[in-house]
DNA sequence: ACCAAATTTGGGTTCAGTCTAAAATATGAC
DNA sequence: GTCATATTTTAGACTGAACCCAAATTTGGT
């Protein structure tokens, strides 16, 4: 339980590579940084680093990780009342009034979201993530309404539920990278999101005709 | 007018690789063969080949090209008394009749895709096409009902849009990789996609309220 | 046949990522 | 404390994609 010398170590050397990394990330970019340099930095060799994390894209999102889970986590948490759509449009909302880091709502993560956008890597490394994030809200919303996982039915509905959401994200992160204000980007954008959902609330709770 | 010997030879040589790539992809998997064994076997040096073909990828899919516009497209030519979600019903249901190889509908597309599916890198390609797709959606939405382009209500409207298209295309593609009847994905997925686009329907005409 | 422009090539370099075998280091038993 | 064991770290070599340059080749026009 105490944890040993040895994995004490390892979290120390788990961190200094971690924050080195997105240390460096943050002055000069995500593509302008090679491993090596970090690893250098860091006081520890190429091997270690990459025995630590996988990918390089992973040395990235280890300080801000992306979550997959959150879509999901959205809808099976609401009342049982509530659509889909507006369970994702509440969460919107909310993340976006109280100004939600992964919205990029704020100076620095502004700044996050900025490398991401300049990095054709880390912005592959994000779809990928938000196509786990579109399995992860399909399976979801088959558990909510008592479906077997993989009903093409669910994956639709998530696919349009997910394609609007994400595109609702992409509209605020771009406007808060280029420094636009939280409270603007807020009504700028807050009646369209809420346009939007509303329409897509009706997909949501009937099951289709058995036929 | 008449293409002089250098203009030919160029397309010799862009053939050559295009289609020997082709093939060892198709018997070997995309990860499996190197770009350098592509060359050597179009008896070219391997900075022709980067010559011809800035990365890999565009390797692969000069043969079975992506249409990042097709989307656009549909809506574009749609007439004007149809909803974008009617004309991507319409066009998703009679790709999925005539058995389009974009679905993967017959045995070397099916190949085609399973070849993508399988490798990590193939697939984040054919993610960033479906997202230029949608902004080329977004774009052609805009164009559709004379707003500016770049309104957030179009890029909005084509995430949901798309991200359903994506998700249905995706489940078509899925059943043609394991081998399964096209005519029976047609009975399964048909009706599915089709109550899922008339509920997207309403959501295509009527402009938000002013305020 | 010759010159100028375009194409191809060889060679070199960077960087991510993998592998193996050898050093360094912590742990637990005595 | 010391020794055997397990784990971590490291050096070193290697592959594959992709970029760069300068030299060699080929082609078009004359």
């Amino acid at each position: 339980m105490t944890m040993g010398l040895r994995e004490t170590k390892k979290q120390q050397t788990r961190a200094a590579l971690s924050e080195t990394a997105s240390a460096l990330f943050r002055e000069r970019g995500f593509d302008q940084v090679s491993v090596a340099e970090i690893a250098r930095m860091a006081g520890v060799s190429v091997n270690t680093a990459f025995n630590y994390f996988p990918t390089k894209e992973d040395l990235f999102f280890d300080s801000q990780p992306l979550a997959e889970n959150h879509l999901a986590d959205v809808v099976v948490t609401a009342p049982s009342d509530t659509t889909p759509a507006d369970a994702l449009l509440a969460d919107l909302l909310g993340a976006l009034q109280r100004r939600d880091p992964a919205l990029g709502l704020c100076k620095d993560a502004a700044a996050f979201w900025r490398t991401v956008a300049e990095s054709p890597t880390l912005t592959a490394r994000s779809r990928e993530i938000a196509e786990r994030a579109e399995r992860a809200l399909a399976h979801a919303l088959a558990e909510r309404s008592g479906r077997q996982t993989g009903d093409p039915e669910t994956h639709l509905l998530a696919g349009a539920l997910c394609g609007a959401y994400r595109a609702a994200v992409g509209q605020i992160r771009q406007r808060a990278i280029t420094g636009e204000d939280p409270s603007r980007v807020l009504d700028e954008l807050g009646p369209t999101i809420e346009y939007l959902f509303s329409h897509l609330r009706g997909l949501a709770q009937p099951l289709p005709p058995p036929s």
